[in-house]
RNA sequence: GGGCCGUUAGCUUAGUUGGUAGAGCAGGGGACUCUUAAUCCCAAGGUCGAAGGUUCGAAUCCUUCACGGCCCA
């Protein structure tokens, strides 16, 4: 939306109103409005007021101008601060003819400070009756239509302010997103995890498998990746001694946009030395749980289901999954080549639905995503993954195809994804030649070999439980928003 | 990348088998001392997403493009 879609009628219209106040020697843009009292700390005081009832006493409230009702001698303003909605009760009695002229010359959309007594109408509204006003900033522009709103989603996506002045959902889900990431770091704190940041600009990229954006530092004259995940370094934090370490930041992977996917979106990932993958389910049910009381209780809705976050969740191997959503065993004998596998999908007619993949754990990966994922609506962790997936996990005991590694899901989205890590360094480096030769082979998301990371594990690294969650979806699920454009304030969009 | 739907005044929108755009809110002028989607009267506001095409005539039909949403990949 460009300047020259303005009606040229109605921002001339405000900008002479500005001229015109600037004549009678207003201040248009002072720089401060003294002992203002919030505008929620005034309902929390007098919302108890009779009908009818005035408190005695002055205050001084400040906010946005959201609407007005005039009504001859008397006006009604409502205006808006960062904590509430307030009624302006004005008078031409109570301000005098003057200053009761010009109140009726403000626009909706200006920020207005008032001083008076606070009164609740006949009607039940608590409302300040303005003795003295005074103007604090002018907007040149109208805001979007008071009844409707603003519900185009471009709009309420490009010009966010917007959005939050005029839905107060929409501010609202990131009061909440604050209050959920603060809990987050207060939880791990309190658990003695120590909070590190670690670089953002990298010359290997790691830790997951996705595209990284590529950047180019002109002085090292060498491109630099964006990260995709924080795990390599926070592992080496693990073998520097710090037990307990976690980061809470940005990563940015370069794939399309949907409602679970933006190309830069926030991580947590937290690593605890001495502990396993088990010990980790229980932290993220406590976690979750912990959030989630932040801004609300253990039981949310989201997309129309009830959401039941109490401990504990079900387990559910991802081999059982599987076979109870398909019949397919993937750990059978005949289906541990890539080729029975096909087999199996075919004969069960699943083909349309599951695209066949090259490889075995590729191809797990997909029936997995299809046939099991969109159905994980309540809390669950799915276990065991195969191993070519994982080339940071520890091989279960049982069958080295398979490794110690789960993933948590809510509302049918992965949320978190944690490993008993590898720390065998020899193993490590199988993983990594395993991941190039994937490469080798098309797959542009294989890992790269990171010999730094390499020769930092030779040093020892101890048993690790480690752990990365999409802090975005989970404040998807805790505050019931069906995309991640509308957790995250200023989203990716085309163009 | 594919399918479907959408784009009309600042915002929310109507628009019939094709006949040259209508409303509510916001904004302007006026009335009104308990309104809260205030009410009442008056006037104004539009390159109908863009570009081509068909037609005597296109918001409407066709093509391409841009942007967005939903679903699929």
């Amino acid at each position: 939306m460009a300047d020259d879609e303005q009606p040229a009628g109605a921002a001339d219209e405000r900008r002479r109103k500005l001229a015109r106040l600037r004549e009678r020697g207003d201040v248009a843009f002072p720089t401060r409005f003294d002992e203002r009292e919030e505008i929620a700390t005034l309902h929390e005081r007098f919302d108890g007021l009779e009908a009818g009832a005035e408190a005695p006493g002055a205050h001084r409230v400040a906010g946005r101008v959201m609407s007005r009702r005039e009504h001859g001698k008397l006006a009604f303003l409502t205006i808006k601060d960062g904590s509430g909605h307030l009624q302006l009760f004005a008078s031409l009695e109570a301000l005098g003819a003057e200053a009761y002229e010009r109140l009726l010359d403000v626009d909706i959309g200006d920020f207005v400070g008032a001083e008076g007594t606070v009164l609740k109408t006949r009607r039940g509204e608590l409302s300040l009756r303005p003795t003295a006003w005074q103007f604090l900033s002018k907007a040149l522009r109208p805001l979007p239509e008071k009844f409707h709103g603003l519900t185009d989603v471009e709009t309420r996506y490009r010009r966010r302010y917007l959005d939050t002045i005029v839905n107060d959902s929409s501010r609202a889900v990131f009061v909440k997103r604050a209050r959920i990431i603060a809990a987050i770091r207060d939880f791990l704190d309190e658990r003695g995890f120590v909070e590190v940041e670690t670089p953002i600009l990298q010359p290997l990229y790691g830790g997951a498998m996705a595209r990284p954006f590529v950047t180019h530092h002109n002085e090292l004259k060498r491109d630099l990746y964006l990260r995709i995940a924080v795990e390599l370094y926070l592992k080496r934090c693990i073998i520097g001694g710090l037990d307990r370490v976690y980061e809470i930041g940005r990563n940015f992977r370069n794939e399309g946009v949907s409602f679970k996917h933006n190309p830069e979106f926030t991580m947590l990932e937290t690593y605890e030395a001495y502990v396993d993958y088990n010990y980790v389910m229980t932290m993220v049910e406590a976690l979750v749980g912990t959030a989630a009381l932040a801004v609300g209780g253990l039981t949310t809705s989201f997309r129309g289901h009830e959401i039941d976050l109490r401990p504990p969740w079900p387990r559910i191997t991802m081999r059982q999954a599987i076979l109870d959503a398909t019949g397919i065993d993937i750990a059978a004998a005949e289906l541990r080549e890539v080729s029975g596998l096909h087999n199996a999908i075919k004969a069960r007619g699943l083909e349309a639905t599951v695209p066949l993949e090259p490889t075995w754990g590729m191809q797990v990966d997909e029936l997995f995503s299809v046939t099991v994922e969109p159905h994980l609506i309540q809390p669950v962790f799915i276990t065991e993954y195969p191993l070519e997936l994982s080339p940071f996990a520890k091989k279960t005991p049982h069958d080295p195809r398979f490794v110690e590694r789960f993933e948590g899901f809510i509302g049918g989205m992965e949320s978190s994804n944690a490993f008993s890590e590898l720390n065998d360094a020899d193993d490590q480096r199988e993983r990594f030649v395993a991941q190039l030769a994937a490469f080798a082979a098309g797959d542009e998301e294989a890992h790269q070999l990171d010999e730094d990371f390499l020769e930092a594990m030779e040093h020892g690294m101890p048993p690790t439980g480690g752990m990365g969650m999409g802090i975005d979806r989970l404040i998807m699920v805790l505050t019931d928003s069906a995309s991640i454009r509308d957790v995250i304030l200023f989203p990716q969009l085309r163009g």
